[in-house]
DNA sequence: AGCACGCCGACT
DNA sequence: GTCGGCGTGCTC
């Protein structure tokens, strides 16, 4: 009879499709869903365990090292894995990577101390000594760290006085518990009948405790904040979690403090910017379940949830939600699937929903709850176009006579003006005016943008930087250099000139981040600045009481694209921005700049005419076969050696499967041609609802090993066209 | 993802 | 002659 062991299957981090196999040591008792450390070549990782089996030693296994003291992960969450990997033709380990990225969760909670004086003085007394001890004779106990720098002095003061015994060491909580929230109705804020009868019917989807999603869908300012806050309610009133999803989580002090105002709690917060110490404190709460509200980015689809009771995804149309780079998973979509595996409601909310949610709330999928009213005495902007072939601005100059007057006008009224451009920067190109050179990016097949601020030329591709040349580097003529096109800091230097008493704020996500940002957009909000010179940040959600104009100063940037999402994306863009004004007691208009006044969408916009919109785009979608009403996969191809790239993208291209209603094209020269000096190829696969796309993908694609430096990327449901 | 091993430029 | 650049490949 065979000897046989107890192997354990481990799932890694890695880009591996399946698991390794590992020893289990004869005490070692453990289930599939259990975190361990497991030796892997020369180093240690962290994994989790996929199965267990007993069989017989097909060869020498190495054994488990540890197993980690945290709850396994949850047999829901390893479906999730699967389910994501599959859908997005990714490897199991690289979506499991995104479920393992809190490092510090996995070792044990670190000891942390800190230091009360013990009332014994130390033999030799100096002023520093004196400080510290003064410090820790009273209040709460404190870490060395911060009794040295409280204190004013180094932490070698420190040091020596707990060398001397003068201080003693009292334990703290190894991870400080998130306050539990409190769910009464009676925290909320008032509801209009309109929103109650919303609220109730979130209500009881959240009390179902089964799958449904719901389109919340409403105007800027019709308050869908306040409904949803009640369905969460519910479902902390049920004992389960909550995840309340944002496109841009870093930038939202305001709308953490919405939540803590609600629920009486600070949320728990997950995010990218967050410290790895932070992030190990979400993850167990989350992990034991004592984290009830998690406001979090996409990636808090992928912490380890307990009992999670409902998902809501706000902003539901943006963009940011598809993650590039990585697994390009989108969080919405997979929002909508973990809550039908885990058989929970999710709720979607937008004031310009998707045509995907609008399409499945016409397949019946999705219910739909609208709101009509805007809020108190807050009316909805007034929407007009100006046709810059009729105004057009004076020469280098962006802003048209009816735009002037408008923000001439609402600054004297003592309200705030917005200048919408979605473009960083001060100028998209410098050329020279003697020879007509254009600065290219030496890597990519791009302009260097120009940004006067930080007084470099750019490339928004990869990154690299260099001065601005005196003379041209082509025909070498000096001072020849021209800015051509603009910018929002060449707008806001625009502004400066035509309204020089305005206080003028430029809000650009190279400008300023995280903190500076927050604090920026809080000081906007506090009336602090006339004029607001924004590229689409400003379009995400901020609530500017004074703000009542707003200026989009070119429309039709974003339908200068191949994509074909590009004119929903215009349509939800200028929406939003123009939902920025008049959103408190004052009334608010928008005026949009455009080439192509006849443009049904552009007069849609303008007769606020959102079902004619739909209307229209579904159709054009329809008939093209496009998302929602088509399925879209792209595959890039990109390597440093140009004929060695196109040689394997024939190669592909020769062994495709032939399906009968599945269309490849391709391959064809990226957009961008070249990025970081990689020459680029895209095919596109175009498919019908009913095909299997994951299937075809994946009998194209086995066993296909891309050779030398070249790469292969597959992006299921592409948001990106370049 | 690490961290090795493996082939071509500037140095003691 | 070698040191070391990072490009490719493996890890149960």
């Amino acid at each position: 009879m065979a000897e046989t062991e107890k192997i354990a299957d481990v799932l890694l981090p890695l880009r591996l499709d399946h698991p390794y196999s590992y020893r289990m040591e004869g005490e070692q008792s453990l289930n599939a869903g259990a975190y361990v450390r497991v030796p892997l070549g020369p180093r240690e990782e962290t994994g989790v365990v996929w199965a267990v089996r007993e069989a017989a030693p097909e060869r020498k296994l190495r054994a488990i090292r540890e197993v980690i003291g945290l709850p396994p992960m949850s047999a829901l969450q390893r479906r999730f894995v699967e389910w994501v990997a599959h859908y997005y033709v990714a490897e199991k380990g690289q979506v499991l990577r995104m479920c393992l990225r809190a490092k510090e969760a996995f070792r044990p909670a670190r000891e942390r101390l800190a230091w009360k004086a013990s009332g014994a003085r130390p033999a030799r007394m100096t002023p520093q000594r004196e400080k510290v001890l003064a410090l820790a004779g009273e209040g709460p106990a404190l870490s060395a760290v911060e009794l040295a720098r409280l204190a004013g002095v180094s932490p070698a003061v420190v040091r020596g006085l707990i060398d001397a015994g003068a201080l003693s060491p009292v334990a703290l909580p190894k991870d400080a518990p998130f306050e539990p929230p409190d769910v009464s109705a009676s925290r909320g804020k008032a509801l209009s009948s309109e929103q109650e009868a919303a609220a109730q019917a979130l209500r009881a989807a959240a009390a179902r405790r089964d799958f449904s999603v719901t389109l919340l869908d409403g105007v800027t300012g019709s308050g869908k904040t306040e409904v949803y806050f009640e369905a969460m309610a519910a479902a902390l009133a049920a004992g389960r979690q909550v995840l309340l999803l944002l496109p841009e989580i870093a930038l939202t002090g305001q709308f953490i403090r919405r939540v803590t105002a609600r629920f009486g709690a600070a949320p728990a917060e997950w995010h990218s910017e967050m410290t790895q110490a932070a992030r190990a404190r979400v993850f167990r709460a989350v992990a034991d379940g004592s984290a009830k509200v998690v406001v979090a980015a996409r990636s808090g689809l992928f912490l380890p949830w307990r009992n999670l009771g409902l998902i809501v995804v706000d902003e539901e149309h943006e963009g940011a939600y598809k993650q590039e780079g990585g697994v390009p998973y989108h969080g919405r979509d997979m929002a909508v699937v973990l809550g039908a595996l885990g058989r929970f409601p999710v709720v979607l909310s937008s004031a310009t929903p998707s045509l995907e949610s609008m399409a499945n709330v016409d397949r019946g999928r999705y219910g739909h709850i609208m709101l009509k009213q805007r809020h108190g005495a807050a009316r909805l902007p007034e929407v007009s176009l100006i046709d810059l072939g009729e105004e057009p601005p004076e020469r280098g100059r962006w802003l048209s006579a009816p735009l002037v007057r408008a923000v001439t006008e609402t600054l004297g009224k003592g309200e705030q003006a917005l200048l919408f451009l979605n473009r960083r920067g001060y100028a998209p190109l410098t050329l020279c005016r003697a020879c007509g050179h254009r600065l290219e990016c030496p890597d990519c097949t791009a302009w260097l943008v120009q940004h006067r601020f930080r007084d470099v030329l750019m490339c928004h591709h990869c990154g690299h930087e260099k001065p601005l040349p005196e003379t041209c580097p082509s025909c070498g003529a000096a001072g020849q250099m021209a800015a051509v096109g603009p910018g929002v800091e060449r707008l806001a230097e625009e502004a400066g000139e035509r309204w020089p008493d305005a206080r003028i704020a430029v809000l650009s996500s190279d400008l300023q981040k995280g903190a500076a940002l927050r604090a920026l957009i809080e000081a906007i909000g506090r009336g602090e600045y006339d004029i607001v010179v924004g590229t689409q940040l400003v379009a995400k959600g901020h609530h500017f009481p004074r703000l009542t104009l707003a200026g989009v100063v070119d429309a039709d940037l974003a339908l200068e694209t191949a994509d074909p999402r590009a004119g929903e994306r215009t349509w939800q863009l200028l929406a939003q921005v123009a939902g920025r004004a008049g959103r408190a007691s004052r009334p608010g208009r928008a005026l949009i700049q455009t080439w192509m006044s006849a443009n049904p969408l552009m007069k849609a916009l303008a007769a606020g005419d959102r079902e004619g919109f739909l209307a229209h785009e579904k159709r054009m979608r329809k008939a093209a076969g496009m998302p929602p009403y088509g399925q879209l996969a792209a595959l890039i191809v990109s390597g440093g050696d140009e004929a060695a790239t196109l040689a394997f993208c024939k190669a592909l291209a020769a062994r495709r499967p032939l399906a009968k209603d599945i269309l490849v094209l391709g391959p064809a020269s990226a957009p961008i041609a070249m990025v970081r000096g990689r020459r680029r190829f895209r095919f596109l696969v175009k498919a019908p609802r009913s095909a299997d796309m994951q299937a075809y993908l994946g009998a194209w694609l086995s066993g296909v090993k891309p050779p030398g430096n070249i790469r292969l990327d597959v992006d299921v449901d592409p948001y990106s066209f370049l």
